[in-house]
DNA sequence: CTGAAAGCGCTTACAG
DNA sequence: CTGAAAGCGCTTACAG
């Protein structure tokens, strides 16, 4: 590989001068950058990132931080999208994404996940920093380290989707539809942080069209489809007479039509089952999945264009994605009214 | 952040012997390693991971490369599989993860997983290189850079599933369920190495029963819910009698289910629907989908696990992992001969 | 507008 | 078993 200073020779100049014009210092004849770019286009130079990052500082890698906790990571189509919208955002910028996945426990992520931040690889951190447990985002605050969340835990930049809102579409629809027999699945409030707003938002609804969200039954998933398919179960088995089911997120609700429909219940005919994520999948559940969308991809790409504002010295204010109703065919009007 | 010399200082050695020690280099007194051990601790020392690369060639870094192409990359539950296996290895043996996820054109892939490549941060290369436009690894083998494929192009080292036995798999399941007037949504051989093979496993089954493959009806999707959805309306209607529907993955199998019930068609009791990649939403399904597991994360493990073969110098063998029936409930015998 | 030189934090033959 | 010293390939004040 040839090096910086086989370029400078080539060219006839310094490496200093090949470095500056590289990196678009002004100040140069255009006869000196010319030719140094021919130099470097004739021996194919690539600068070596390694030094870069060792004499500068600036590694262009950026950690992308998915903890690694119940079954999510890999089994979440919603974790996906988030990449998706990060990735198109930092590869714009030519930068690269350090995908890290640290194991959580009580006392923090594991030590592969604190040494690599403070291994001088990374630039900024990118992290889904929702779950109430721990924040994988203490080590990074300490080492100030330039860093945004996808979450609710109290860092100093973050971004995250209005969960109330959310909560609160979901209810509205249903009760517009015309039910009130009402159960929730949804998951417990440790799990995630996005839960207890979902269902605060529930709530809020509720009483505001005079249901009592406290009567309403609950059963708790870990958002895995089997999960809700459970869930359901005993929902309906205590509760024959429910002839809706709000469930916090879509893996749950396709696990609870599943169930639902081997019970014999009609979806959505005589049982309405709402999601939550519209994650790609949702649409071609049968019936189709009605579900809260909420932006997955734009809350990776916007989480990223904050990282780059920190490191220009701005202070972003935290932000907060509104979510859509997605009506599709898993939802309907109550036909019968049993009570 | 404290450096090596920090350390030597805090020991009374050189930084060398802090070097040795740290590498596990054999020929120490148990005092000296004692005794920098002690200072790493008390400092809270990590080594900086660019001086290291730069100096030493070793960065711990992999490029995990999946090619941006169609709409499989953030959008297939499939690949999410496969980088969960490589995961699994990669970190069990303290390695880092760079996700580059290069645009793929003619000409091949993009500039800056070019230069990525070339950048010195790279140490070896693990890429699902499926597609016949244009290989990821050709600019890796250039380089002599240690890497493996997933995937069918004539790479040193790959791993592949055995697509032809699936395809078989698929074919054998619906003949003896005594179905005959079979329909294939597939996509076009273009598109991914794999559905050519799988296309040549049905062949090769249905001959072996006496049917004719080439009179099978066969409409090409682009692995998206959607063209699954269209490609079975247009082999419904132009075949109304067709009573099996192969499709080459999961996605397409569940936008054919819903057209097909949308279309009046009972799932299985008069339209048996098989799919292919077993991925985690296919259980969810309404019917659940009957589909040909490919053992995705341990593709990634595996690939990673050659990898590291490669690093020690061994030649490993390339290898194919057989596939597996899942018979769940969107199949069943043919209730009408309707010919 | 350009260059000489120090330095980033490690590893690695080479000596002893 | 341990250390002195060169070197990895860049960037960056500092001079001029």
């Amino acid at each position: 590989m040839p090096t910086l200073l086989d370029v400078a020779r080539a060219a006839g100049v310094s490496t200093a001068t090949v470095s500056k014009v590289l990196s678009n210092t002004p100040y140069f004849t255009e006869a000196t950058r010319a030719k140094v770019m021919q130099a470097v286009d004739e021996l194919g130079y690539v600068p070596n990132l390694a030094a870069r990052a060792l004499s500068s500082g600036k590694t262009h890698i950026i950690a992308v931080v998915f903890p690694y906790v119940y079954d999510a990571l890999f089994t979440d189509p919603l974790v996906l999208r988030i990449l998706e919208g990060i990735e198109a955002e930092l590869t714009k910028r030519g930068y690269n994404i350090l995908l890290s996945t640290p194991r959580l426990r009580e006392s923090g992520p594991d030590t592969h996940y604190t040494r690599l931040i403070r291994s001088g690889y990374i630039e900024g951190v990118i992290a889904l920093d929702s779950v109430p447990m721990a924040s994988v985002l203490e080590i990074v605050r300490q080492r100030k380290m330039p860093a945004v969340a996808i979450g609710y835990h109290p860092n100093t930049y973050s971004i995250r989707s209005d969960d109330h809102q959310g909560g609160q579409l979901q209810m509205e629809h249903i009760i517009r539809l015309g039910h009130h027999k009402i159960g929730i699945i949804a998951s417990d409030e440790s799990l995630h942080f996005s839960i207890e707003h979902r269902l605060r938002g529930l709530q809020h609804m509720a009483e505001q069209h005079g249901l009592s969200y406290q009567q309403m039954p609950r059963a708790n998933g870990d958002f895995s489809i089997d999960s809700g398919a459970k869930a359901a179960r005993q929902l309906l088995t205590e509760h024959p007479d429910l002839t809706a089911l709000l469930c916090l997120n879509d893996r749950m609700a396709m696990g609870a039509i599943q169930t639902a429909q081997a019970m014999g219940r009609q979806v959505p005919d005589d049982l309405s089952v709402i999601g939550y994520d519209n994650i790609p999948l949702s649409m071609a559940s049968s019936p189709a999945l009605t579900t809260i969308d909420q932006q997955a991809p734009e809350l990776g790409r916007i989480a990223a264009t904050m990282l780059f504002e920190v490191f220009d010295g701005k202070q972003p204010a935290t932000a907060t994605l509104p979510t859509t109703l997605i009506v599709r065919q898993s939802s309907s009007h109550v036909l019968v009214n049993n009570y």
